[in-house]
RNA sequence: CGGGAUGUAGCGCAGUUGGUAGCGCGCCACGUUCGGGACGUGGAGGUCGGGCGUUCGAAUCGCCUCAUCCCGACCA
């Protein structure tokens, strides 16, 4: 059964352990303001590192380096860039205040009234504004450009409703904010990152994702141009998991910030700004995890492998251990991440109930059989299936098996995608399909007014449209006008 | 912010026409177990979301309030 992140709620019994173990709903005071945050727990985490790790190698191989930046805006900065603060006025959190002091009447501490800031102060829901009120001081000359920074952080958006991982109201995050002295470097800078990302979700996530720009409707505010990677969970549902913005003027202009190019004339730079966030984790518990639980693909697993001892007598503990230390050394010596859970705490059926829950791609279980015959049982999570290995050069042997594990996984997602997308024709065939989940690659005549009127009647959206593809034009399947390329709908989250 | 539902032990839940609270998992102790979440025996754990009211008596009825979840509007 496939897992949306509505059913992850603790319901189920074996539901609400695995998803126990990633993050928990924060736990905040009664009568707390802050709804819809999250607790990211150890071993979810470890994913999420896993996850920066290699999207900041990605970014640094491509030029660009760390910086960071308040996580207080002043309000007047978001009254820079029109389209911006249109975009994200209403769901800011706003500080006002800088002080507490003992309630008068005993009633523990309230907001002190003569604290009140001059200028309000907005939590960033995303940090354009000051990182290019920054970037005025940086910026003189064509020698200062590009200007290529990523900053690691967290933003606060006050969504009217919030999803574990999907839409939190406190997220982690990584927001690329670039400044180059052309257009055309501009934009492409703004493909690179998408490529990126493409790279990252399909390489390492094992997720398939389209490459496309949004429409003007679904553009990020104060953008010129969004594009996207676009997804397609279990349950037939559309995820956006990145997105790649080219900004044009639009915030140089917001907040001044001129160049002297090579023929000494000043001029505005062009700017891009690209993120991913910890919905990426969402992205990859809905693409993979079974009723067993996770299945992490083995590059971005916490740990790679799991060795689990059975054992009755000292001698087998003794024995055992030994030689899973053995495989352990020759496993890291590999470059694979290992656990070996001797804990005598657990037995091994729990544990290997544990592991499975936790996504850990490979089990080796040792016993006293395996002792006597020089073996070892290899079990997959992504197939759940079992065999015994000869011991000897058994560490090549789980080495190769990583890497088909992280190739079937995507294979899996790929194969559900493919059967999930369809071509469609008509705005009647578009309606019944839509009913069944996942992509529809249809014509549509550009306008706002039939995306509108098809989101309205059906829920579906355009996700994308798509870069590369079939290109051929056709008649728009609501109001038959001509369309240039089909474009691709879905009910997303 | 609209529409629907739900708040009872750490988690998942039951609790009939009002009579002072129970089950499963988990937890603790001891013993037997250990190749797929072991079993037995004993034990700990709850101001029933909060407030006010009705009543001799409220988890149960009424009003208010807070919170959570689902469906919309908004969005990474």
């Amino acid at each position: 059964m496939a897992i949306a992140i509505k059913e992850l709620t603790p319901r189920s019994e074996n539901y609400s352990q695995w998803y126990n173990d990633l993050v928990i709903k924060a736990d905040l005071a009664e009568n707390a303001a802050v709804r819809g945050c999250m607790v990211i727990k150890p071993y979810g985490y470890a994913i999420w590192e896993k996850i920066q790790q290699q999207l900041d190698t990605m970014f640094k191989e491509t030029g660009h380096v760390n910086a960071y930046f308040p996580l207080f805006i002043p309000k007047s900065f978001l009254s820079k860039e029109a389209d911006h603060v249109e975009g994200f006025a209403k769901e800011c959190a706003v500080v006002t205040h800088y002080r507490l002091k003992n309630d008068p009447n005993g009633n523990g501490v309230i907001v002190d009234p003569d604290a009140r800031l001059e200028e309000e102060l907005v939590v960033r829901p995303t940090s354009e504004t000051i990182i290019w009120n920054t970037y005025k001081n940086w910026i003189q000359s064509w020698r200062d450009l590009p200007l290529l920074c990523n900053q690691w952080a967290n933003v606060v958006r006050w969504e009217m409703r919030t999803r574990l991982f999907l839409r939190t109201a406190e997220f982690l995050w990584q927001e690329g904010h670039t400044a180059h002295a052309t257009k055309e470097e501009a934009l492409e800078e703004t493909e690179k990152m998408l490529g990126v990302y493409a790279e990252f979700a399909e390489k390492y996530m094992a997720v398939p994702v389209l490459k496309g720009v949004k429409t003007a409707n679904e553009r990020f505010a104060g953008a010129l141009e969004t594009y996207c990677i676009e997804a397609l969970m279990q349950d037939g549902k559309a995820l956006q998991a990145g997105t790649s913005h080219f900004l044009g003027q639009n915030f140089a202009k917001a907040f001044d910030v001129q160049f002297l190019n090579k023929d000494g004339v000043r001029d505005y730079v062009w700017a891009t700004s690209w993120g991913v966030s910890t919905r990426l984790m969402g992205a990859l518990i809905m693409a993979h995890s079974d009723d067993n639980g996770l299945v992490l693909p083995p590059k971005l697993a916490p740990y790679q492998v799991v060795i689990v001892p059975i054992y009755k007598t000292d001698e087998q503990w003794d024995a055992i251990n030994k030689k899973a230390d053995k495989l352990a050394n020759k496993l890291k010596e590999l470059g694979i991440s290992v656990k070996y859970d001797n804990s005598q705490n657990k037995k091994p059926g729990w544990k290997f109930a544990e592991y499975e829950l936790k996504g850990v791609p490979v089990r080796v279980a040792i016993g006293a059989r395996d002792m006597e015959n020089n073996t070892a049982e290899i079990a997959r999570r992504d197939t759940l299936t079992k065999e015994t290995v000869g011991f000897d050069n058994i560490e090549i042997y789980i080495k190769d098996l990583l890497n088909a594990i992280q190739e079937n996984i995507f294979k899996k997602a790929y194969d559900y995608r493919e059967s999930h997308t369809v071509t469609v024709d008509s705005y009647d065939e578009f309606k019944v399909k839509i009913e069944e989940g996942g992509f529809l690659l249809a014509h549509w005549d550009g306008t706002s007014e039939t995306e509108e009127k098809i989101k309205e009647e059906t829920k579906a959206t355009i996700r994308c449209i798509p870069l590369g593809g079939d290109p051929t034009p056709g008649k728009c399947i609501v109001t038959g006008k001509p369309s240039e390329r089909r474009v691709v709908f879905a009910r997303a989250y």
